[in-house]
DNA sequence: AATACGCACGGCATTACCTCA
DNA sequence: TCTGAGGTAATGCCGTGCGTA
């Protein structure tokens, strides 16, 4: 029991000058304990320390106002005597200590020493009850902090977990699309790899002569699945970090027809992933348009911060 | 210089009490 | 009047830093 502890701690330095005295905190409870000395501590209740505002050394008063009255029907007994005191009810703080202790918690959710001792003088409280006060302050100011820490990171979740969803969908669409496309034409499967043609220096499918049996339409078609197909395979290329085409992915991705409103749209969460050699993606590609680049502008206070304002950042540091 | 010890203090989990719907 | 939930003052334990022998 921490005021046993200090009970004995006082009894030492009564004894001997040798110790130093005892810190403010305990001093309080010291004076606690000197004061009541049937409040030496209860381990099963748990109810020692019903502080008597109004007892509190004189010099308090400082805001004398927000002294907490305690009236005779509370003490029970008008002669008032503290070794036949009993326990007191837990009182709360008046709402006016509250304030001070607010206002001074904004200032400085720290409590040093010296602004113990003066608050506590000022609101005519222990300097122990500052203590406790700042203690659970800054608790609840860490709750609060978690629930919208919390709140915040599930926000983000299900936005991006609605983007994937939506990603997935489209690409099952496509995929589909593409499906339905090969299926009718069993003739151009039958040709060479249309990629390979086109990387080739031999003709492009849309050279094929019109004596062809492929429609125009189904080679445009087929062009506009190739063009898809590289675009996805650019898009792998990303994730590549020693792939040389990474401003490229880039800029398929403008076109690319799935996201491309991703790309103006960027996500300044997605660079809280980045990893060795991200300076690919980060920096905009010359040849996107402004507003990219402005989205950029705007990426760069918020980088590192999950995309919420630099106001909203100060639970985070 | 290295070590052990005691003390002060803050963080944290928990308890006990109060208030209110 | 009773009761359960939520808020909060206070307690107890533990880890850490610092001074001292």
């Amino acid at each position: 029991m921490e005021i046993d502890k200090v009970y004995d701690d006082a009894d030492d330095m009564l004894l001997s000058n040798e110790r130093p005295p005892p810190s403010s905190e305990h001093l309080d409870s010291f004076w606690i304990s000197k004061t009541f000395p049937s409040f030496q501590g209860d381990s099963a209740s748990g109810t020692t320390t019903m502080v008597h505002f109004q007892n509190s050394p004189p010099e308090n008063g400082g805001l004398g106002g927000l002294l907490p009255t305690l009236d005779k029907e509370d003490n029970g007994s008008e002669d008032y005597d503290p070794c036949f005191h009993q326990p007191e009810k837990k009182r709360r703080l008046t709402i006016d200590q509250v304030k001070y202790l607010e206002k001074s918690f904004e200032e400085e959710n720290k409590l040093e020493p010296d602004r113990k001792v003066q608050l506590a003088k000022d609101l005519g409280l222990q300097p122990r009850q500052v203590a406790i006060w700042f203690q659970n302050r800054r608790a609840r100011y860490k709750n609060k902090k978690l629930e919208k820490d919390y709140d915040f990171l599930k926000e983000r979740y299900d936005k991006l977990k609605d983007d994937h969803d939506r990603l997935a969908r489209e690409n099952e669409k496509l995929r589909l699309e593409v499906e339905s496309l090969k299926q009718k034409l069993p003739v151009a499967e039958k040709r060479p790899n249309l990629c390979n043609m086109m990387n080739s220096e031999e003709p492009r499918p849309t050279e094929i002569p019109h004596s062809s049996s492929i429609s125009q339409n189904v080679i445009s078609a087929n062009v506009v699945v190739i063009k898809q197909e590289d675009a996805n395979s650019a898009k792998s290329d990303v994730f590549d970090s020693e792939s040389p085409h990474c401003a490229d992915a880039n800029l398929v991705s403008v076109f690319d027809p799935v996201d491309s409103s991703r790309v103006l749209d960027q996500d300044p969460s997605d660079f809280s992933q980045d990893h060795e050699d991200d300076s690919c993606r980060i920096l905009p590609p010359p040849c996107l348009p402004k507003l990219k680049i402005d989205s950029y502008g705007d990426l760069n206070a918020d980088t590192c911060n999950l995309g919420s304002s630099v106001d909203d950042q100060t639970f985070w540091f």
